[in-house]
DNA sequence: CTACTCTGTGGGAACGGTTCCAGTATTCGT
DNA sequence: ACGAATACTGGAACCGTTCCCACAGAGTAG
């Protein structure tokens, strides 16, 4: 492999004119520009990132830690990172950390450390006392998608707030007995779901429906979703009219259960879900969307400003997540009107607001 | 941040003596070198990567390049891999090379010529010329998951067989009338497609019901896979008793497709898939396991190898999918016998044979 | 004409490690 | 007792860049 040395030499020039040139940093007359860069076409030149590295203390290199690759939101974000970072011609050096394994303790303690990455972007991932203790000590530029606790900039949806109008979508469809399915099946996405509960009791109390409402505890996917919904929709009388998902892998098990139980939706059951999946649209799915790949586009791009100049503050940024009305939901059987209430929403609801 | 001649100096010995104990390698007296490990750890000392790169030509790295994170396939091959390299103290740099994208492009003509890695992984990527091209010019340590065309190590199921045998698991149930849905649909899987399919058609013609067999183009997901097979199943007269899917996630489609159009399955409609999917257990779905972790594990290992001696001749690795038997496959209305010919195949059936 | 800025270039010291080599002390075989 | 192998250590070269600094020539203001 050639090095810049080989470069210049052919080039006739030293070295630091060589580096000048192909960095485009300080003064080179336009004639030997051209003649260095062709010297380094001809020798397929590639600059080692490691030596460059090394002198200008920057890798070029963003790190990603995220809890699962597996699942549809996080593979969403990472997509979205990729893309804005391959535009901006930054590595991404990948740490998948599944909450309970010793690769996720592994990665706390050696991988990070090493800080083999300019800025660090760590999507959903709760991380405990001692590895938040860890991620700052890095002392490194950062930014999350969902927050993490820390003091970073963070990118998220009101959750709080998607439920909410999740929930007030079915209530203004005259719905009054609206379960939620979804969190307190495993520990990973607590926070997300306890905000996203949080949104439908507070939803449910302001119309006055506390006393009817009820929490269905489901792992985060489809299997659990239609597990839970099972659960929930086997008992004719006790059944609801409406369902609220604390996200669209569960609502679509939901639907996928009442189908087999029988029960028509939306005529029997009515189903909301939050995110706007990719199998969303197949379902009718009435849903909030979140983008996943916008989030990550923004996390890259506040993470640069950042890189840029780390003095800069921490920057909170609250996506809105907009309703989308498929055919999951409709008023409850017997109630009549009401329903108009919504049919403008889409258009009423603007663009996000950071 | 504290290099090595800091450690070197709080433990009063020289550089190329911290250096050694460090590293382990050469002679240091054991009293030396607990004092030189005593005085990095009060340093909270971290070699700097570049630095370590640079001198020794090792990147202690590996880049793994896949057309998508999104699809489950992928992402689990991805956790397989990153898993093992965690293990192995590895760093994984990821290249998200979604086909058609400036992003790709850029991939192959900067990404990874900078060569930062000391390996390559590359999964189901199936490069044009021009990439693959540029592929072996990285003259880098390389395997394939699932094959690439270039002449390297490749681990990958038997597409061919996986699809016999999930054919001749119906026409065994007494099934003659069989499609296979899946392929065709978008560029990306074409070549597993296409052996899938063609094992599905060698063993229809073996059985010598060529005459019958269909091929019903499909996306490559669940949504494709419904929207195939509600075409499909759609006219009564003509709808076959059996499908044979390229892959889980169009096999899940069909199902759901089915039901929706009150068609009961197994009762009307066997469904048989390859992959054995995080959905598949939900859905009673019959299936040929291919397991994508492993596979992720095993590339790991072999590229290791590799690294460990690049001399080594590349290997072929061929695993076996097995067939898990669930609750989508029964005989056709009508047919009588048969069927218990295979209740047997899973005890029958060995662990994987690479 | 001088002083001073601006442009263009090369020499060489970093950057932070590893590793070769030389040198010394110790052990061991004969 | 002596040479040779072995254990341990430090000095310095080296990996491939960037970048500071010195320097030269050209243009320009006074």
């Amino acid at each position: 492999m050639s090095g810049i040395a080989d470069v210049a030499r052919l080039a006739g020039v030293s070295k630091s004119t060589a580096s000048r040139a192909l960095t485009g940093s300080g003064y080179v007359s336009e004639s030997t520009r051209s003649r260095v860069v062709e010297a380094a076409d001809s020798l397929h030149y590639v600059a080692s990132t490691s030596a460059v590295s090394l002198a200008t203390g920057r890798t070029q290199n963003i790190g990603v830690v995220m809890p699962y690759v597996t699942r549809w939101f996080f593979a969403e974000v990472l997509e979205g990172i990729q893309d804005s970072l391959l535009a901006e011609d930054l590595d991404l050096t990948l740490y998948d950390a599944r909450p309970g394994t010793a690769g996720r303790q592994r990665i706390f303690e050696q991988f990070l450390a090493r800080k083999r990455f300019d800025g660090l972007i760590i999507v959903g991932l709760e991380p405990g006392d001692e590895e938040l203790e860890r991620l700052v000590a890095l002392n490194r530029p950062m930014v999350s998608v969902v927050g993490a606790g820390a003091e970073t900039t963070v990118i998220e949806i009101d959750d709080n707030d998607a439920a909410r109008r999740a929930t007030e979508h079915l209530i203004s469809l005259g719905h009054r007995d609206i379960a939620f399915v979804g969190g307190g099946g495993d520990a990973h996405w607590a926070q997300v779901d306890r905000r996203r509960l949080g949104g439908y009791r507070e939803s449910m109390t302001d119309a006055g429906l506390e006393t009817s409402a009820r929490h269905v505890p489901s792992e985060v996917s489809m299997p659990g979703g239609y597990a839970a919904a099972v659960d929930l929709l086997g008992d004719v009388r006790s059944r609801p009219t409406a369902v609220v998902a604390s996200c669209d892998e569960v609502a679509v098990g939901t639907i996928i259960a009442a189908r087999r139980l029988g029960i028509r939706v939306p005529t029997d059951l009515s189903v909301v879900g939050i995110d706007d999946h990719e199998y969303a649209e197949m379902f009718g799915l009435t849903t909030l969307e979140q983008s996943p790949r916008e989030q990550g586009a923004a996390a890259v791009e506040l993470l640069l400003q950042q890189i840029d100049d780390p003095s800069r503050a921490p920057q909170y940024v609250r996506l809105h997540a907009r309703l989308i009305m498929r055919t999951s939901t409709a008023p409850p059987l017997g109630a009549g009107g009401a329903a108009l209430l919504d049919s403008t929403e889409i258009a009423a609801d603007g663009p996000a607001t950071p």
